[in-house]
DNA sequence: GCAAATTAGACAACAAGGTTGTCCTTGTCC
DNA sequence: GGACAAGGACAACCTTGTTGTCTAATTTGC
């Protein structure tokens, strides 16, 4: 039973949006409401060394200023500061607040059980395979997480 | 190298996109522009039998004044067609045109095309075993492609 | 057979995450 | 020192959603 491709890229939406979700549902269940992918994605590039919006816009391959609205809503939350920069008076240097690393950590915690619910139910060898044609696939190709709109509003059932 | 939960999920991410942009593309290449991946899934909903606004927003998990603009984008590309119903006067019944199903089509064969490069590149079997555990893993839950913004705005090199 | 409840659809206001464009300030380079 | 580049702020707008409210038509229940 040949599936078609257009299923293909349904299921890998699928896959995508049932880890997305549930760990979005299973953060806002442990009181992080309000953080959505973007943000965790955004704060784990600042993290990663991402410390201006010019930088973060350009590591998360969106313009500028889409990269200062997302530092707003992240600062607003108290996931991210900014402070002036001492050797370029044009740059607000980015800090990733013990907070935001606390979403961080426990945004990945989130994410391993998910995966190891997924390797207890296909097997630790083929979800090996799977990441590693995955990963053949997509190739070294930057992956957009950020396009207009979008990804995961409204939560399904918590984990 | 076991990879992360996040990881994973930014996989599945990358892979949707990949072919999702591709296939967008290419048909943008084809002379439709403007036709996004909502708009093929709402038309396949739509031929599928979703033949009102409610009805469409019922199957695509999304609200019917969210359908009924989609439905209206359709409509000014030409791609569907709304008379009245003579059975029931409220209804508006939904009709894709043969310019939709033309779109429908290519975009069916192009998503094909993907799928075969994809199993080209990893063999037959391994793609087979992809789908199958990632078809496992997803279940019978409702997809849904929408979510508020989204999905193919910008595009990368044709296919 | 008629009142009450449901359903279809229209319209409006708003949210989230993007885009472009303009502008000012601060560094950098020759 | 003057031209250009880079960081950031601000504004207007797009797309795809969301609620909420309203009217008209159909069903349902007594």
């Amino acid at each position: 039973m040949s599936r078609s491709g257009a299923d293909l890229a349904l299921l890998l939406l699928g896959g995508f949006r049932s880890l997305v979700d549930a760990a979005t549902a299973e953060l806002a269940r442990r009181g992080y409401e309000d953080v959505r992918p973007v943000h965790d994605f955004a704060m784990r590039a600042i993290a990663a060394g991402a410390d201006s919006a010019s930088e973060l816009g350009r590591r998360l391959s969106v313009s500028k200023q889409a990269a200062a609205k997302t530092i707003a809503v992240l600062q607003e939350h108290g996931y991210v500061e900014r402070d002036t920069d001492l050797l370029d008076a044009r740059r607000k240097r980015l800090r990733v607040t013990p907070l935001g690393f606390e979403v961080l950590r426990q945004g990945e915690a989130i994410f391993d059980e998910l995966r190891d619910q997924w390797e207890r139910q296909i097997g630790s060898e083929e979800l090996a395979n799977l990441e590693r044609h995955l990963t053949a696939l997509v190739g070294a190709r930057p992956i957009r997480l950020n396009a207009p709109g979008w990804i995961a509003q409204d939560l399904g059932e918590p984990v």
